[in-house]
DNA sequence: TTTTGGTCTGAATACTCGTTCAGATAGACC
DNA sequence: GGTCTATCTGAACGAGTATTCAGACCAAAA
């Protein structure tokens, strides 16, 4: 099998017109240090989350209530079942995007800031391009 | 099977202390309202995209990078064949989290400001709470 | 304390979707 | 034209995961 560093540095060739083995390592370690900074779990987390349509949509609505939401009414925002919320719900709450509040029987769940900023963000750069 | 919403009723019960059909009504006409504002369809492509952990790699790599990357440099930076690369780029592209540019047969991605704009929004909240 | 109501949790299933493979496309050079 | 290189595209497989089901938990009422 063909090096995976072999079209790299081809491309350095085209690039700096010349290009031995060091400068292929060079262009290597920078990327790996691009790639450390870039990275970040948490974050990744964040996104795979809100990725998935039903945790979408209720974190959308809590996100847009004045105050915290009931259980029993955001079931009805979603086709899922009643145990599917509730899974959702806590996937939410593990990301940071979501709180959840104790009242007797019912449990209520509000958007967090994080979850807000967030939302006007994508809203924001979303309509152009 | 029980109504799906005698649940709501009777959180409505306790909330307003009295709860004829038509609460329950306006309720979820009330909830519908929100989630017709909330849902955004792009908005919601844009954080599926992002879950995935090549796709999350490769657009975050280009939001640090200072000008664009050509291909065979960003297959260094995640371990999947080619292929997966290319159809992780085009889905960033879809998405509007980058930009491609050609030039011979190179062919080089960059950020959206978009992209730019969403991964600040995602760091600044990620970190407390 | 037994029951009822609301929600959560764990395991199993079903299905989505990311990856790969194979082949296609397009540019550069001979 | 023919070849070589870089990348893309489509279809099919397979791993991951969202959903459901069944049962547990906890609070309130009876």
């Amino acid at each position: 099998m063909p090096q995976a560093t072999d079209r790299l540095r081809r491309h350095l060739a085209d690039e700096l017109g010349e290009c031995c083995d060091e400068d292929v390592q060079r262009r290597l370690e920078e990327l790996d240090a691009l790639a450390d900074d870039a990275f970040d779990d948490d974050v990744h987390g964040v996104f795979a989350v809100l990725g998935d349509d039903t945790r979408y949509r209720l974190a959308r609505v809590l996100a847009v209530s004045e105050d915290d939401r009931c259980v029993c009414e955001l079931e009805a925002l979603v086709d899922v079942s009643e145990s599917a919320v509730s899974h959702a719900l806590s996937d939410l709450v593990d990301a940071g995007l979501a709180t959840r509040r104790k009242d007797g029987n019912w449990r209520y769940y509000d958007a967090t800031d994080f979850a807000s900023t967030l939302f006007a963000a994508a809203d924001r750069g979303g309509t152009d391009e």
